[in-house]
DNA sequence: TCGATTGTCTAGCGATGCTAGGATTCGAGT
DNA sequence: ACTCGAATCCTAGCATCGCTAGACAATCGA
């Protein structure tokens, strides 16, 4: 039995080594640069052992927007457990949120912008996407004002950052302003 | 000189013929499906010939944008003049913009998704971009409030609304509640 | 030690964006 | 009216893409 443990074992390692390959080489190049035959020689195995991994590139854009999902929800969740008060703890959600959307470009297209073949907004969506949502919706929640539904205003809220995170990140913003921005949009979204 | 002249207008003619079979390829098939081969023929030239009046796939893009920039600014300005009061105009440029997100996804994603090498936010871009921008900024200026720069509001408003129209379209968002969305962005960004 | 199963690779398919170079058409000048 | 040059267009092909079939080798159970 060992031996199929240990192969089971290397199997796993060899799966997290192509996800992790694949996202080292979209946040050097951008997801162009990863193509099936790059990857397969990064991680030094032929084409087609990554399809005995996954059904396709999809998939394995689709790893690595569940492994940007935990790591978003994380840091979300400790910015808003540093901060004091509903407000800060938004502005603090905020910054976090546009913070890690500009440090993982590639990350944050697998997540929102590509296509990972992963369901959203259903029952079947992945555990790590629904998580990422309610870390938003734990801070989020207490903002939305009398009479408002928290998820629709989780929701309403995300969309904001989505757009000042994709707009900016692809030139269609000035980057330098994007700060005045976020307080801005705090300032107005969130009933303190 | 006329027969010169009849082969410009020609020339030009054929020009606006791709650009608009791109369109209508992107609008009933999506983009991808949009390639050299496929447009060649429907306009029943050679692949060729897309090359003498464009650089490439992406300057087709760039002029399918350009097109949807045009007819958004107009529909913004559309919505808003019939509208009644400053909420009110905000609420109805809110709705013409995503609804014409949602109409003409293809454009849309070629104004602010794909890469059709444009420039945005800058002195060169081109002037159906920041004609567009200027749509938003004439209605939305006017509810930014005191203190608060009218560009940077119209930055901050448009992105959200670039937000909403991306994730309920990539299905991260489910559109039954998107008039809710609209309402209660509108109801706390607009200061009346 | 043998046979079967598992694992991996080489080679190739159809499709992509784009381009070189030849063929054809057409208009200008005598 | 005729020829010649230039503009115009197409055939054919390149490198690369995602993906897969089929051959080969390594490994395990008997």
């Amino acid at each position: 039995m060992s031996v199929q443990e240990r192969k089971q074992r290397e199997r796993a390692e060899r799966e997290r080594l192509i996800v992790a390959t694949a996202r080292e080489l979209a946040e050097q190049q951008g997801w162009d640069a990863v193509t099936t035959r790059r990857l397969a020689e990064r991680i030094e195995y032929s084409q087609p052992v990554l399809y005995s991994h996954f059904r396709g590139k999809r998939e394995i854009i689709g790893a690595v927007a569940l492994e940007g999902a935990a790591e978003l929800a994380a840091a979300v969740r400790a910015a808003t457990s540093a901060a004091d008060g509903p407000r800060e703890q938004v502005a603090a959600l905020a910054r976090a949120y546009l913070d890690f959307a500009a440090r993982n470009p590639a990350v944050y297209d697998a997540l929102f912008q590509l296509d990972g073949g992963l369901a959203y907004a259903q029952e079947d969506t992945p555990e790590p996407l629904k998580d990422a949502f309610a870390a938003l919706l734990e801070s989020l929640g207490e903002v939305a004002g009398d009479g408002v539904h928290p998820g629709l205003f989780t929701e309403m809220f995300w969309a904001s950052l989505h757009g000042l995170a994709t707009l900016t990140r692809a030139g269609r913003l000035l980057p330098e302003d994007a700060a005045q921005r976020v307080e801005l949009l705090v300032d107005r979204l969130a009933v303190v």
